[in-house]
DNA sequence: ACCTTATAGTAACAAATGTTACCATTTGCA
DNA sequence: TGCAAATGGTAACATTTGTTACTATAAGGT
């Protein structure tokens, strides 16, 4: 009877300590603005540019486009951003936030930029480096992985 | 205009790295097994013992009493587990692996380990070590935050 | 013994997510 | 130009996941 000690195994813990991280934050912005970890990317990105399109969120977020298009649905419905057609491409849509957009985005970073300030402090400034650098070459490992086979 | 940089927030970065690995072997957890990651856990939590109960199986695996249960079933379904009642107590049944789900668990379990070690193979061995103490320290934190909002 | 509270487990419903297929438009090339 | 293939986006359906509430049994205190 062989043990395995899943609580050893790296992508169980990846995949625990993730997913608290995420319950943590999503479960905040979901109380306090009625946001959803998908909806609240979506506005950081849109934040970052004049206009986007849904599929330049889908890849600057990894998010699956039909994740995007659920988002943006809503988004609209809480007027939390405008669309308007491009001149250019009659099938794009432009994206920008409104100016509540824009009032939930800047009252929602600090909030985010706060989470990530308390997990920090409980390490080093050498372990953060090292965690930066850890992470890169995992995700560089698993994305060989992944298209390899 | 502030452009915050998702792919440099930590949460978001374990969030991806943790999904693409989970997906990753997940994949093949399904197409050579027929397996879920839940199912999976749920097999090696109760191959680690003579006898577990679905109760058990939440605490080792960190799972959902519901996500338990239903994992159960189709295991159950497939033959790979056999489910007695309790002689100390009715309402709990003893759970254990059938001579099939024990082969397939033996089976699995060196696929696991080599995914395990090739993201590992892309660290150096002190890296390794600072990234077990570093998730433990991430986890115990974001735990704290947890419980303490 | 009796009654309240806790525990193991599941059913039934609700919500989120993934999948397929489709429409409209654009692109690229014969 | 005209037609096949690609792209942005969404609708409709299927599957998964989360939630609530319930059943049955057990434990503990009076």
């Amino acid at each position: 009877m062989s043990v395995f000690k899943l609580e050893n195994f790296l992508p169980y813990k990846l995949s625990i300590l993730s997913q608290t991280v995420s319950r943590l934050i999503a479960q905040d912005y979901e109380s306090r603005f009625g946001l959803t970890m998908n909806q609240w990317r979506c506005i950081v990105i849109i934040g970052n540019h004049k206009a986007v399109t849904a599929k330049h969120i889908c890849d600057l977020a990894l998010l699956d486009k039909m994740t995007v298009s659920r988002a943006i649905r809503t988004l609209e419905a809480r007027k939390l951003i405008e669309l308007s057609p491009s001149p250019k491409d009659a099938r794009k849509r432009l994206i920008h936030l409104t100016s509540t957009g824009r009032k939930i985005r800047t009252d929602i970073l600090p909030v985010a930029q706060n989470y990530e300030k308390k997990l920090l402090q409980a390490l080093s400034s050498s372990e953060i480096q090292a965690l930066d650098s850890i992470t890169e070459k995992l995700m560089a490992a698993a994305n060989t992985l992944q298209t390899r086979n």
